[in-house]
DNA sequence: GTGAAAGCGCTAACAA
DNA sequence: TTGTTAGCGCTTTCAC
């Protein structure tokens, strides 16, 4: 690392203190206890201090003293910066910032490579307690979270019997759109959705893989539909699934394009997010298909940019689940049991859903 | 905080070594150097630490022995949670966040509230270096920042002689607004600008407080499109300039109705900022106003809204800036003397700059 | 109001 | 390969 220009040199509250002629007791009480000692006193302390360049209390030293690092730690499923490009992943945030701004306390951003299985960034970080957001039940830096000796939170997956958790109904939510294009008439479907598990599986999903999701979230998305549209007398097995491991625009597009490829007379496209809808509306329109006279594309996050799209889906408090998770991890209770949060959906009807193209000859035809 | 289900009896690396007959020495090893001791004795060690709940070397014990905390502390001008809203704050956290985890580093968000002048949060900042974005060159945060041991690079401002510094040419970069709506034929404009100083000062600007702005950034902008108006003949006395001190499009709607109250003539608006320059749109339309028949409005940054809004800006790379402050302080190079290091801009020429109303009666009329 | 003593839990020389 | 020694810089009883 660098050196600044500003690097003092090393003084310590022992050497203020010598300097001084009076005990480490004093000046650390200077600092921390002002009503401690006499007004003149702190006043000499704090002026030799600036003297000789004593930055004041090293905070490492005081967070092993008392135990507190004063910062929250932040796991997060993807790479660091990917944080900052999700939409509902930047709601998150803000909403976990202000209930640790709430409590004066940092936020530790802790960088964990999803592909990769070092876990040592999670034992270095100086954290008096983890949000973990949204990772696979087999994740190794949640592991590594759970052994440290700090209170913990996860906000949407994995679900833990022994973990706090802030999250929502995933198979109701969804439930709620699979009911809403079957009264639209919709029977022959594809699905979009995200990473399923660790490893890398862009394309078709076989039904043992959909109901072995390390990821609970898309799991019960994808067993809320299969469920409504058995009710309905769709074959589930005959459901294309696709999923993409990346998640962002161009992997909507592209699965959008992998289930329409293999079977064009598909009527509904529903995507587990927002973004990979966005991808699959960009792909109907690359195709010529109208959005939804020709195709219905349903998303799910509620997103600023899917607002704008028109796009039905599924909105989802995701600011919500931010404050909430840190304030569950930051509340002062001291609690036996762990707590769930479990926040509401809603169903945004936009207008990229609608009933299916020829619906009346194929359903009353001849 | 509440207690997780997770606690574990506090077992510490001494109380391993007596547990095991060994040494903390060898302990320590385990789990630092596993090729300094037999593969047995570690596989030992590691089963025991199991046993006994050991969760592996205290992160924040270790800080203080190595002098090292694995992470970069960002010091904001904003609330903590205001850093997820503004889009250039997000882009700049991205390229920060990029950085940091190339160098596997953490990144710590301090909170510090604008309004208060309560430092110890940078204090007890467990961090190898802090990243300082944009903030008066009078704040006590930064002045707390400075006072720490640790290395610093500012990004944007204040300019510090003696601290490393990424930015723009933001004199330079405004002068081409100013000289397109020069070409244009603008000459009866308005401004409106960010935050001048720590004050609130939610209204017009008198000369005096534009020169003594504390922060650069704005006090550049305002100077470069002073300089340019005046060598085309504007009185820039006479043109009114309104500050807003919080960030937001309904802020950029407010000052836009402020300056259009008060002076309906003019036939541009030059907004410091994107978001703002958005807001003044919103205000635009309301008052049934064409852009850019009826009036011209401009912003700065090039945020993704700004280029779907077709706003005539200036983009400024703020990926970029956050990579490049990243790894200038995570840069092991040791330097001497402080770098600085300035990006590229460009005017981007949208929809909403033309020329002025009536200008051929104005300008070549009888 | 001030000081002495006792660690917080760990790592890094160095020695064995 | 393992152990001994010596702190990192601080806060906190508890006496005075």
């Amino acid at each position: 690392m660098a050196r600044s220009m500003h690097v003092r040199r090393p003084a310590t509250l022992a050497s203020l203190a010598a300097e001084l002629g009076v005990s480490r007791t004093t000046v650390s009480n200077a600092y921390n206890r002002p009503d401690q000692l006499s007004p003149e006193l702190r006043r000499r302390v704090l002026e030799t201090a600036r003297r000789l360049g004593y930055p004041g209390p090293d905070p490492v030293a005081r967070s092993l003293r008392t135990r507190k690092a004063g910062a929250v730690g932040l796991l997060l499923t993807e790479n660091l910066s990917y944080a900052f490009r999700d939409p509902a992943a930047i709601g998150f945030l803000e909403g976990l910032a202000l209930a640790c701004e709430d409590a004066n306390q940092g936020l530790l951003l802790v960088p964990a490579n999803p592909e990769k299985e070092d876990v040592a960034s999670v034992h270095r970080a100086g954290v008096d307690g983890f949000v973990v957001y949204s990772v696979p039940d087999d994740d190794p830096h949640l592991a590594a979270v759970l052994e440290r000796p700090v209170p913990t939170v996860v906000c949407d997956q994995p679900e833990l019997a022994s973990v706090d958790r802030v999250g929502i109904d995933d198979e109701a939510a969804i439930t709620q759109v699979a009911n809403h294009l079957i009264e639209l008439g919709h029977r022959r479907i594809g699905v979009v959705c995200m990473r399923l598990a660790r490893d890398r599986n862009d394309g078709f999903v076989p039904p043992d893989r959909q109901r072995a999701a390390h990821f609970h979230v898309q799991r019960s998305r994808l067993a809320g539909l299969a469920a409504a549209f058995a009710s309905a007398g769709v074959d589930w097995a005959q459901v294309p699934v696709v999923e993409r491991f990346d998640h962002n625009t161009s992997c909507g597009a592209s699965a959008a394009a992998q289930i329409l490829d293999r079977d064009p007379g598909i009527t509904a496209l529903i995507c587990t997010s927002d973004i990979l809808a966005l991808g699959a509306l960009n792909e109907a329109r690359r195709r010529g298909l109208r959005v939804p006279q020709d195709l219905t594309i349903t998303g799910f996050d509620g997103i600023h940019e899917a607002e704008r799209a028109g796009l039905t889906t599924v909105r989802q408090p995701v600011l919500e689940k931010g404050r909430a998770a840190g304030k569950l991890l930051l509340d002062a209770h001291e609690r036996t049991r762990p707590r769930t949060v479990t926040l509401g959906t809603e169903l945004i009807l936009g207008s990229t859903a609608g009933p299916p193209r020829g619906a009346e000859e194929r359903w009353f035809g001849p």
